[in-house]
DNA sequence: TGAATAGTGTCTATAAGACAATATCCC
DNA sequence: GGGATATTGTCTTATAGACACTATTCA
């Protein structure tokens, strides 16, 4: 890491800096990555682009953020009116600003992630020509970073609009990093679930597998969880327990 | 954590998504929160405000964001132009997007942090009238978040201006949570440093000791590091030996 | 020589991984 | 009863915290 320090700005830099309000304004959009586990692998709704530029290729849900909303109501908007989905799990990503990232016009899109459970998924969001469940590939391991693929049922490629691929990306990335300490793996599972269920969903993050007894252990010993005495039925074997999420996360 | 899916979107609602590039544009600015560590506390620069609105408070360096310029370029110059830096260690924040943060008009801001060691720092940024090396106060533990006091060398209180307490914040609590995992504890030292210096900034950082000899062992285990052979001179005890980050920073 | 901190070695407590044994349901 | 998975218990291993001890420099 170099620290060259005291490079002496020029003027033009001064006038960069404090005449920027001259400047013309970009436009800001959210693009909300609604991601869902099911089948060992992870989910995410794209959209048919109808409209150039990008037409037919695959994109995020988004929209420009309305002058009186802020980020977070415009995510939360977006997830309402293209996913019909209200009251999710929701939370910042990454804010992409590349000047060259849309050819339109000077976008700045701060990203967001959204988790739902496969259930809720499939009420929300069925597949229709314009809207699709991606199933998600991640071609690195650990939290290397780097794009992410989305496939089709038949596992072909789909081709994704802008850097959607990027904030795809991020997003897997960051949900692999927050895993191990925050409370986010039961997002992607109805209110009630087993300890089996629970360690699937981890599993499919991280794309590795996990000791069983120790992830029992942590899960159980975290204080997020909450047997509720109901069991499985009808499952071919000895039922499990199911839980929930407790009431006063954590300690 | 409700799950009330299936609220029926309103033309409003489909309106408000789609035709949002005819919306006014908010103006959009990067907030660079610089930081060192010294003397046992995180210290950030401020720049006094002398024009309305919030004339007289304390703010982070912040520049609005160029048309042809990335958002980490427009952090960069903001770095190079008000403390004349350029090289340091600077990473996204967070998107602060509230309608009303900036009573002027609509302004979202992109906040970074950057981290310099102190030395550094004393060349580039001198306390003078309009630029202030403030120390924070961290009025929580861990990683629970929420605003951050700035002091002056006299301990008084700087009122800091818009929404810049939650940017630093966030700031301190990011470095809370990155600092185990990522190489960053270093980018607040000068090329070489001692053991102990760099224990001194990770306690400054989390705001808690730290176990000596647990501290050296991951250190030296991270692979981060790097023996440099030299030792301290003339500190009236034994020499401790110097360490650099390592080419192959961690494996 | 003594003050002060660097660095090493050992013991203990805790958490993760491995494995075995038992429990419980449906067929 | 047999198949299949849940659940419990024990053992081993890695890591963190605690503490004692030695090493090295300067005053």
């Amino acid at each position: 890491m170099p620290r060259d320090a005291d490079r002496a700005p020029t003027e033009a830099d001064y006038l960069a800096a404090y005449d920027a309000e001259a400047f013309e304004r970009p436009s800001v959009a959210v693009d909300v990555a609604l991601i869902s586990a099911s089948e060992g692998a992870l989910r995410v709704l794209l959209v048919e682009r109808s409209e150039h530029p990008q037409r037919g290729r695959w994109a995020l849900p988004g929209g420009f953020v309305a002058p009186n909303e802020s980020l977070d109501e415009a995510a939360e908007r977006v997830l309402a009116v293209k996913a019909r989905l209200t009251g999710v799990f929701l939370e910042q990503l990454y804010t992409f600003g590349d000047p060259t990232r849309d050819p339109r016009t000077r976008v700045i899109s701060v990203a967001y992630y959204a988790l739902v459970d496969a259930a809720t998924w499939d009420r929300a969001a069925r597949d229709t020509e314009k809207l699709r469940v991606a199933r998600l590939v991640v071609p690195w391991e650990g939290e290397t970073g780097g794009p992410v693929e989305a496939r089709d049922p038949d596992d072909r490629p789909l081709a994704l609009a802008f850097d959607h691929e990027q904030i795809l990306g991020m997003a897997v990335r960051r949900l692999r990093g927050k895993l191990d300490y925050a409370p986010i793996g039961f997002q992607l599972l109805p209110p009630q679930f087993t300890l089996r269920r629970l360690q699937d969903v981890h599993e499919t993050i991280l794309g590795r597998p996990l000791n069983k007894d120790s992830f029992r252990r942590r899960m159980l010993a975290s204080g997020n969880l909450e047997a509720t005495g109901e069991r499985e039925e009808c499952v071919g074997h000895r039922p499990a327990e199911r839980y929930r999420i407790a009431r006063r996360s954590a300690v």
